[in-house]
RNA sequence: GGCGAGGUAGCUCAGAUGGUUAGAGCGUCGGAUUCAUAACCCGGAGGUCGGGGGUUCAAUUCCCCCCCUCGCUACCA
């Protein structure tokens, strides 16, 4: 922990990527989060700069335009004002939420660029791409599709099969071809410039795993292992159309790497605030009494605390995060979080059904962000979160302090008089609640400071309980003003320090105690409400969440899930491959074979090595089917053997030939078994 | 397979430089209460701390092996 004494913060948090809307858990991990953090922060009257905005650049981008029949800048418009909309409408509190396309930050991005061009600190390399002739265009691996080599699905794209799963690199599709013109690529040189991630290796490895031994486990960890894996260069330079063009002689028809000029969009936004609010930009990225801060999901992680910090390194002339709270994944109903499944809870849409009630969904994320590990939301326990913590604890104690307020003394603060042990007690109890909160949120561990929030709610309804002024008022009004009297400063209290986690249920409360001085070190203390002031009339902070509402939702995704399904059910069949000729059938050599031996493959999960008799001779085939099959039950099976397959090396071991599987769908391997009469060697036809 | 992160009450999570009865919230059961959105408050039940070995007077906490989940990464003719 570092106890320096910052004079300003610089807080920033991913930029979402403009193709497509923000959804619980961006929030869970990234804004809400960050949010708290800056909050929490200006309210302790710290000078802050809350920075975000879109990212706009990428082949992702351009691909989705392509498919929308839209430009790619018309694509990120549509997303950047969607975005940025529900995160005003969810009190995301930027300073500024920028954009990855505006001048401004192509500017600062093509300087950051040359001067370390200038600098000597890339290195030129031309490497073979696939290339476009028709289109006289170079191919990002995502412009490439053809037939997997796994699963035969005939769209795979050059990165990888989204109907297996694996992972591809373009020259192993079969039958490549162009998304652009529907041509085969050709192999072409094209000129990058790589930077040498390398050469800061020793220097990173010392920051983060010497100098920041508090950042979180999954941080550090996450680090270590690209550390202790070998840094290599990477190139930041791109054969595309769309981006920030690179600022080099040669370099036509180049851009910057989307994760080169992403995070630099950080400081483009600031500079973009400091303009629009008459400050200066640079001490809030240069100076040494500036803490930085990246909130990001653990998607991010080698890109904000290897990548990014190595480029401001390689400049010279920038600070370092001081910590990377990077959070984990949040699942929704036991299910990976899909854009392209559409299994997600979309911010804008939440915003319309669930008006007025950012706070339940901010305080539901908080409460269960995946801060240590992937998490689950529910929408029974986000109803469960509402009715029995935010409604039955917090909304009912400040309900009841406002009520009885009303009911005994007409609406106006009582006098308090002296205090007793208890009322001592609670106040103390308070108290210590705020320190509490502090120090977890100085940690970034914003689920204890909410849950410790909800305690200060808690003393509250305890003292009210124990004290039980309803029944005291009939023989002791003195003593119930002092009571009352404290719980409104109890309310007050509430108000202030939950504004960092749920800030339109802070501002209804201010506005409903008639709060004005609201700083947070004023929080805990007894007199923030005056004897005699007025209060307003008590209204609900939090409302009940029937289970239709819930049940809306939860339907809501089964149908997505049928849509997803039925959609699957039509693709269920692998298409009908070309037309071949009975000769060219003829020239397979498929018959039958016994498995002799059969062995794992050492370092290898997929792969099992088996000894066949085909009858010709017993020969050697691995096959990477050990996800279904044990080395065991194939021993002595009967199996259809491709036996005049080229021979090809795996893993070190020469195959010759492959063994026949049936696939399903879902990827699960059946044995095509000949009768067990069938001689070794019968030929298959 | 390698690396990383996790595996603690029904659910969501704390915790431990090894040491008396392993914690919290929610849920559940019982009690009390009626100011409050059938809310609050009190109490109970509920865990062989993923499994197996080892070190130790003592391990859930340290070491080794294994299993499961998630992420990155490699093999899949």
């Amino acid at each position: 922990m570092s106890d320096k004494n910052f004079k300003r913060y610089t807080i920033t948090s991913a930029l979402p990527y403009a193709n497509g809307p923000v959804h619980i858990g961006h929030l869970a991990g990234v804004y809400v989060p960050a949010d708290i953090y800056a909050r929490y922060l200006r309210l302790r009257g710290n000078d802050v700069a809350f920075i975000c905005g879109s990212d706009e650049h990428g082949v992702a981008i351009t691909l989705k335009a392509r498919k929308e029949g839209k430009t790619p800048q018309q694509v990120v418009d549509q997303y950047h004002e969607q975005i940025k909309t529900s995160f005003e409408k969810f009190g995301i509190s930027f300073d500024i939420y920028s954009r990855t396309t505006s001048k401004t930050h192509h500017e600062t991005a093509s300087e950051y660029f040359q001067k370390l061009y200038e600098n000597g600190k890339f290195l030129e390399q031309s490497s073979e791409q696939f290339f476009d002739p028709k289109e006289n265009q170079f191919l990002a691996d995502r412009y490439i599709k053809g037939t997997c080599p796994t699963c035969s699905f005939p769209e795979a794209y050059g990165d990888q099969c989204e109907s297996c799963g694996s992972t591809l690199s373009p020259s192993e599709l079969i039958n490549p071809k162009s998304m652009l013109s529907g041509e085969a690529p050709v192999l072409k040189a094209t000129k990058h410039w790589y930077f040498p991630l390398d050469q800061y290796e020793d220097w990173l490895r010392k920051w983060i795993l010497e100098d920041h031994k508090e950042w979180k486990p999954n941080v550090a960890g996450q680090c270590k292992s690209w550390l202790d894996g070998g840094l290599k260069p990477r190139p930041m330079t791109r054969d595309l159309d769309w981006g920030i063009p690179v600022p080099v002689e040669g370099a036509e028809g180049k851009v910057l790497y989307v994760w080169f000029d992403a995070p630099i969009g950080y400081i483009s936004a600031t500079k973009d605030w400091a303009a629009a609010t008459g400050k200066d930009w640079e001490p809030y990225w240069k100076s040494d009494d500036t803490k930085l801060v990246h909130f990001i999901g653990k998607d991010n992680i080698v890109f904000h605390c290897i990548i990014f910090p190595a480029l401001l390194k390689a400049d010279g002339g920038y600070i370092f995060p001081e910590n990377v709270p990077a959070n984990e994944f949040l699942n929704l109903e036991s299910n990976k979080i899909s854009t392209s499944r559409n299994w997600a809870v979309w911010l804008h849409e939440y915003l319309e059904e669930f008006p007025d009630k950012q706070d339940v969904l901010r305080y539901v994320l908080t409460a269960n962000a995946p801060e240590t590990k992937d998490n689950d939301f529910t929408w029974k326990d986000f109803q469960t979160r509402n009715n029995s913590e935010l409604v039955a604890i917090f909304g009912n104690f400040v309900n009841r302090a406002v009520v009885l307020t009303h009911k005994f003394f007409e609406g106006t603060v009582p006098m308090k008089n002296e205090l007793q042990p208890i009322d001592e007690a609670v106040l103390v109890d308070v108290k210590a609640g705020i320190k509490s909160i502090e120090a977890s949120l100085e940690q970034y561990k914003f689920r204890e400071a909410l849950s410790q929030l909800m305690d200060v709610a808690r003393s509250g309804n305890k003292y009210l309980a124990e004290t039980e002024p309803w029944k005291l008022i009939k023989e002791d009004k003195e003593r119930v003003a002092t009571i009352m009297n404290i719980a409104l400063q109890i309310s007050s209290t509430l108000s202030i320090i939950a504004e960092p986690f749920l800030p339109f249920t802070s501002g209804k409360l201010k506005e409903m105690l008639c709060l004005e001085n609201a700083d947070w070190k004023l929080a805990g203390e007894s007199d923030l409400l005056k004897e005699g002031q007025e209060i307003g009339k008590a209204a609900l902070l939090f409302e009940k969440i029937e289970d239709s509402a819930v049940e809306a939702q939860v339907q809501k995704l089964m149908d997505t899930k049928k849509a997803n399904e039925a959609e699957a059910e039509g693709s269920k069949v692998v298409p009908a491959k070309e037309v071949v000729n009975f000769e060219e059938f003829m020239k397979m050599d498929l018959r039958v074979g016994e498995i002799k031996t059969a062995e794992a493959v050492p370092k290898s999960n997929k792969l099992l090595k088996f000894t066949v008799d085909t009858g010709l001779d017993q020969r050697t085939i691995v096959s990477g089917i050990a996800k279904h099959f044990t080395a065991e039950e194939m021993i002595g099976k009967k199996v259809l053997v491709m036996s005049n397959l080229a021979p090809r090396k795996i893993m070190g071991i020469e195959s010759q030939g492959m063994l026949l599987f049936a696939e399903n769908e879902d990827g699960s391997l059946k044995a095509v078994s000949p009768g067990s009469d069938a001689q070794n060697g019968a030929t298959v036809a």
